[in-house]
DNA sequence: AGCGGTCAAGTTGAT
DNA sequence: ATCAACTTGACCGCT
């Protein structure tokens, strides 16, 4: 069975998730910045609990928390422990009864940090930010059971071995629960998946394969070969992505997401697996309904054909 | 109430 | 040298 995965946000579904700039809180006095951080941190937890819920009631069987759940979180000025803001303490029960609810309704949580995440860059400052955003990440996915913390592999930095190498040492500079949860993806410019899957190999770590990326970024693998490949590398059910260019693969920046998913992108030989779906489409979850909707006449044809 | 510019952070490649 | 693109809008100050 295909799981499928809506990505952050609802385009329809009255769920929001509010977010704050470190402009605004700056203008505001400590005590008053710490209770508006807070306030945005319940109506998150909130809000994720409703989209559980969601998820659930509609067919959808993943969602993608947004790396900012908890706004400025690991802000260098503005940081904080969720756990000392007022009521703090309670707003961390909110986001653990959320792994409950999640277990109940059989929801997969997972996280994908953004870009500023560069594990292998050669700047210190820009590894220890990476660092301490992962591990961010990590306590949020312990609180509400996310088993996916995914990124990219990095920059190349003018020698792919050697960034490579990098990534793989300051990957293990990272806690348990980080390195636990952690995956990589391949991109549409840089790191192709057979680049990654030695990577993948030699650090025990499951690949995410997001097989638009693949298509932008080819590397002699055919797609049913990389699925197979990365497949080999999840110790769990592997979690994949599936996107549709923005004006079509002979189109300019193909690379570019298109509002929704074309069925014929799906490719053939992931229908019979178990395996998660992430959907990256500005549709958000009508664009998951309408895509799972038509693969799922397409096993219906291939069933009554059988 | 609605609009548009702006928002913490990195890296790459197109212009 | 600047800027858009990336997982993605939402905030906020202005009218």
């Amino acid at each position: 069975m295909i799981r499928w995965g809506l990505c952050c946000v609802f385009r329809e579904a009255p769920i929001k998730f509010g977010d704050t700039t470190a402009a605004a809180i700056a203008r505001l006095d400590r005590p008053a910045g710490r209770e508006k951080l807070a306030r945005l941190c319940r109506q998150n937890a909130a809000s994720l609990a409703a989209a559980v819920e969601y998820c659930a009631e509609h067919g959808i069987g993943c969602f993608r928390v947004n790396s900012r759940i908890l706004p400025l979180c690991t802000h260098p000025q503005f940081g904080y422990r969720l756990e000392e803001l007022p009521g703090g303490k309670e707003i961390v029960a909110q986001f653990r009864a959320c792994r409950k609810a999640a277990k109940r309704r059989g929801l997969r949580l997972s996280f994908h940090p953004d870009q500023f995440v560069v594990l292998n860059s050669p700047r210190a400052d820009v590894v220890e930010a990476s660092i301490r955003e992962l591990e961010y990440h990590a306590t949020v996915a312990e609180w509400i059971g996310a088993d996916v913390i995914n990124i990219h592999a990095g920059g190349v930095f003018g020698n792919r071995a050697a960034a490579l190498d990098a990534f793989a040492e300051n990957f293990a500079r990272l806690s348990r629960p980080a390195r636990s949860r952690l995956t990589i993806e391949n991109d549409d410019k840089l790191f192709a998946p057979a680049q990654l899957l030695p990577l993948c190999r030699r650090l025990g770590i499951p690949l995410v394969y997001d097989v638009h990326h693949h298509r932008c970024l080819a590397d002699g693998l055919s797609v049913a070969e990389a699925t197979a490949e990365a497949l080999s590398t999840w110790n769990r059910e592997p979690l994949f992505h599936i996107s549709s260019p923005i004006n079509g693969w002979d189109g300019p920046q193909p690379n570019r997401h298109h509002d929704e998913v074309d069925p014929r992108d799906f490719p053939r030989c992931w229908l019979p697996l178990d395996l998660t779906v992430e959907v990256e489409a500005k549709g958000k979850e009508p664009a998951v309904l309408k895509l799972k909707q038509a693969i799922d006449r397409r096993l219906r044809r291939r069933t009554s054909a059988w």
